[in-house]
DNA sequence: ACTCGTACCTGTTAGC
DNA sequence: TGCTAACAGGTACGAG
């Protein structure tokens, strides 16, 4: 489940079970689920069976669970990237093993007993580590459903997405002014802005009338901001809706979609008509994906001779 | 310091 | 009908 929204579900679906809980038990059945990963798949058994889970939190795409303190290290957490394909699910303690399933971690919950975690992952970009983590260089909350401020430290890296209070919306219209790249490829930039992906990205340019081939720095400030408030508005709808799910691979820690797919306006609409102007949405090639736009809405800049 | 292209995987679908 | 190519929601890294 890639983008933020559907992120956020899973997420927020993880929280009620696993803060508070023990864990018990961690099978990993595939390595290539912790290439994220500093140290071999017995480590990362070994260091996380018994340890206590505190809570969950977000950045972008990014998703881990603190682990409560252990005297003998400093703070680290169960770090989570789901990639293109990543699903956690929760199941009964013996539940039959998922198709594709990676990861299974065991707990015990004081108020709802025993629950299996299961990290499931077709196309295994997806992985888990155990990571350290590090303080946020501004102090503030490292990421959503957390106070602490603290971030892992492979994802301190990444910018703070745009519904993190904490966004600074003048750095980012900064970054975006100064990229000689296409917009959407600054979107795609989870250092400028976190959380958005394929989707959101094409919904967002979309809403704001602007063509992904674009150049950062040729947008003015007005357009900046415009795409900005549509990236957030996007963004907040698709995760009231529960994300986007076009088929059984996007699902919340109960297996359930979303039902964002019914909103999109651009995005996997080739050959159908724009919902604001009628003209036939179309698809074009970006970076070895795919972008959705309208041709009459969102006009392809003027190649300007440098 | 930037920007871009590619590798990393498995599964499904479109097209001949 | 069957085969092959294209494509799918992401990130990291190396080359230029």
């Amino acid at each position: 489940m890639p983008e933020l929204p559907e992120v956020e579900v899973v997420r927020a679906g993880l929280a009620p079970a696993v803060a508070g809980a023990r864990v018990r038990g961690v099978e990993a059945h595939d390595p290539r689920a912790l290439t994220r990963h500093v140290g071999a798949p017995a480590d990362f058994e070994a260091r996380l069976t018994g340890r206590e889970i505190a809570g969950t939190a977000r950045r972008g795409k990014f998703l881990w669970m603190p682990l409560s303190d252990d005297p003998a290290r400093g703070p680290e957490a169960v770090m989570v990237h789901l990639g293109m394909s990543g699903q956690m699910l929760l199941r009964a303690p013996g539940a039959p093993a998922e198709r594709h399933e990676r990861v299974r971690v065991w707990i015990e919950h004081p108020d709802h007993g025993e629950l299996a975690v299961v990290f499931a992952d077709q196309r295994t970009f997806g992985s888990l580590a155990i990571d350290e983590l590090v303080p946020t260089p501004d102090g503030n909350p490292g990421g959503f459903g957390d106070a602490a401020p603290l971030v892992p430290r492979q994802a301190a890296h990444i910018a703070r997405d745009p519904l993190d209070p904490a966004f600074d919306d003048a750095l980012f219209r900064r970054r975006l002014s100064g990229k000689a790249s296409a917009v959407k490829r600054v979107l795609l930039d989870q250092t400028v802005v976190s959380g958005v992906g394929n989707i959101y990205a094409d919904e967002a340019l979309w809403a704001s009338r602007i063509h992904p081939e674009t150049l950062g720095r040729d947008l003015s400030t007005r357009a900046a901001n415009r795409l900005l408030a549509e990236v957030r508005a996007v963004l907040a709808k698709a995760l009231a809706e529960g994300g986007t799910s076009f088929d059984a691979q996007y699902v919340n820690v109960n297996g359930q979609a979303g039902y964002f797919a019914h909103s999109l306006n651009a995005y996997g609409r080739r050959g159908k008509p724009c919902p604001r102007c009628g003209t036939t949405i179309v698809r074009e090639r970006f970076t070895n994906r795919s972008s959705h736009v309208c041709p009459r809405c969102q006009r392809r800049p003027m190649r300007v001779e440098t």
